[in-house]
DNA sequence: TATACGTGGAT
DNA sequence: TATCCAAGTAT
């Protein structure tokens, strides 16, 4: 491959179809480094509203460190993989702490931050410090399969070295920053996974093209088969308010907040396994008192139907839940839910609910 | 090296 | 409706 030529048709590419995202129109090293974190395993059109309001809730790294965690998942909710944002608040400590506040420099003391691995370390310290570092993320693998037709799985390390090896030999010394984000906007807008070939500014260097592999590439790993569940979930509602909990550490979404309930185990009716459920979790006797819905969601590897119940509590039952499965819990007030952070399928759920006419009296503003 | 960790748009 | 999979990291 030529990279001279390579490289200029590619940036010149780049230089009249990049997209004008909020974190290029303004860089900084914080900027760079919450946009890559934000940015990894989605995509780019649902980051730029959780980054503009991020920028504004948090400007700085310092206001990042002294945040609550809370705040801090709050303003991720809905983004997934948490750990990210707690790393972030991590790393903040770490700067202000060992760096006096100024973001690290080099590609290894970047690399050394909480969350922030090969890909992420080689974005901020090419795009935020013009050093002449790889970035390999998925669009690249997916873009150098094709120009180079690799036959074997770009998560095989093999092809994965190959691939670091040719980007090096390529990386202009000049612009590595523009040079990696071009490689990755191509991938996103040209060579993705239905590629336009037609538009593609390098396919002369393409040996999957004139391989006619194009659609054979990039050769995947086989994935795993997802877990179909059952779930129940009750909204207890007792004296105008409802009960929600906070999740453990070292489990799915830690620190979010949720409604009781879990799986429904075999022979159990969604009403059983909400009883049984609010018993163990937080030692309340509940009644299913009217069905509100069924939600599907997904999670990882997991495909979750949710059973999703209005509850009341028994007469007789004891009114001070005890939290069984959770690291606090309390009555709140169904106008204060927006203020905690859910995962996505109790988030739509209390959606459902507000968009819903027997429930939307409960909240003060309404659909 | 394999697995856990979320989510929603595209097909 | 079901499956794929996207600006990955930690363990």
């Amino acid at each position: 491959m030529n990279g001279n030529i390579f490289t200029k048709d590619l940036l010149a590419w780049y230089d009249h179809h990049a997209r004008a995202l909020p974190w290029r129109l303004e860089r900084s090293p914080y900027r760079t480094w919450i946009s890559e974190v934000m940015a990894q395993q989605t995509q780019i059109d649902r980051v730029i509203g959780y980054f503009e309001h991020w920028m504004d809730q948090f400007p700085n790294i310092e206001s990042v460190a002294k945040a609550h965690e809370e705040q801090i998942l709050k303003a991720w909710e809905g983004l997934g993989y948490y750990s990210r944002a707690r790393n972030i608040q991590k790393a903040a400590a770490v700067i202000i702490q060992e760096y006096g506040g100024d973001f690290p420099q080099t590609p290894e003391d970047i690399r050394s931050l909480p969350g922030v691995g090969e890909y992420t370390a080689g974005a901020i310290a090419s795009i935020a410090f013009r050093l002449p570092v790889p970035a390999i993320d998925a669009n690249v693998l997916r873009v150098f399969s094709r120009l180079l037709d690799i036959e074997i799985s770009v998560s095989d390390k093999a092809a994965k070295d190959e691939i670091a090896k040719q980007v090096c030999q390529i990386l202009p010394e000049a612009r590595p920053g523009t040079f990696n984000q071009a490689l990755m906007e191509l991938g996103a807008l040209v060579c993705s996974k239905r590629p336009l070939c037609e538009n593609c500014p390098v396919s002369d260097h393409c040996v999957a093209l004139k391989n006619k592999t194009v659609d054979k590439r990039p050769v995947l790993s086989p994935k795993k088969k997802s877990i179909q569940i059952e779930m129940a979930t009750g909204v207890l509602l007792s004296a105008g308010k409802v009960l929600i909990q906070k999740r453990k550490p070292d489990d799915i979404w830690p620190g979010l907040w949720e409604f009781p309930g879990g799986g429904i185990e075999s022979g159990e009716s969604p009403e059983e396994a909400l009883v049984r459920e609010y018993m163990e979790e937080v030692e309340l006797d509940i009644i299913p008192h009217e069905k509100i819905g069924v939600i599907k969601y997904s999670y990882t590897r997991y495909r979750v139907t949710m059973h999703c119940y209005l509850c009341k509590l028994t007469d007789t039952a004891p009114v001070t839940p005890v939290f069984n499965e959770a690291s606090e819990g309390a009555f709140v007030l169904p106008d204060e839910l927006d203020g905690f952070a859910f995962p996505s399928g109790h988030r739509r759920l209390l959606e459902s609910m507000r968009e819903d006419v027997r429930y939307s009296s409960l909240f003060s503003f309404s659909v």
